[in-house]
DNA sequence: GCCAACGTTGGC
DNA sequence: GCCAACGTTGGC
């Protein structure tokens, strides 16, 4: 009775679908982390994207006008929602070197500027430029953040990583940081617990945790 | 400079 | 709406 079997494959698939409906519906609802602190990544060292120069360091920061940059560019969709639906005036964020060859943390900043439209997506001579987006409906939004000061010592991406393996098999802060756990984020967002961790870490001599290391 | 990881695109 | 192909990021 071929007509009952597919009826009855596709009841079973109705009810497969069903079922996964209601596990969504019952897993306790991870509620949506609010963030409040930020990691944000910037190339400190020469690179050319379509003949534009692409280096941004913290230095470079500093020494623009008011110490205060627009962070245009950002073309990724998480990247841009947690711009745009969380980012707020006042908030710290990391400032990370990134693809060079000492990555890792170096300075903070501050969010002087919530979401605002990114006017390089419309500049088709731009590195950015999106020919599928529209004055009328623009895609991308940037923020504008502030040189506040540099890390006592730069905290290295490896520095990071020995900590975070850690913590993921033996539990701490850093077990689901972003910076692992979605590394290709530009823009990634920390909690306080994080953050907080990770500025502790200023404080601590390099040297004597390499020593505990080897020990 | 290589390439793994992962986000995006487009054919079906 | 799936998923292969393609493009980009970014550590190494």
């Amino acid at each position: 009775m071929p007509h009952g079997k597919r009826k009855a494959k596709s009841e079973k698939s109705k009810l497969a679908k069903l079922a996964k409906l209601q596990k969504k519906k019952d897993a306790p609802k991870a509620a949506p982390k609010i963030f409040t602190k930020w990691l944000m990544k910037s190339e400190p060292e020469s690179r050319i994207e379509n003949g534009v120069e692409m280096k941004f360091s913290f230095d470079d920061l500093k020494k623009e006008p008011n110490e205060t940059t627009c962070w245009d560019g950002v073309r990724n969709y998480q990247a841009r929602n947690f711009m745009r639906d969380q980012m707020k005036v006042g908030q710290s964020a990391f400032y990370y070197h990134s693809n060079c060859k000492e990555p890792g943390i170096v300075g903070i900043t501050e969010i002087v500027k919530e979401g605002y439209v990114d006017h390089t997506q419309f500049d088709s001579e731009d590195p950015h430029f999106d020919k599928s987006s529209s004055k009328e409906d623009p895609k991308w939004i940037m923020v504008d953040v502030k040189y506040v000061r540099k890390l006592k010592r730069f905290i290295s991406l490896k520095e990071l990583k020995q900590i975070h393996l850690e913590h993921k098999t033996n539990g701490g802060p850093l077990e689901k940081l972003s910076l692992f756990t979605r590394a290709r984020l530009s823009v990634q967002p920390l909690t306080e617990d994080e953050f907080k961790f990770i500025l502790q870490l200023e404080e601590e001599d390099p040297d004597e945790e390499l020593k505990e290391e080897k020990s």
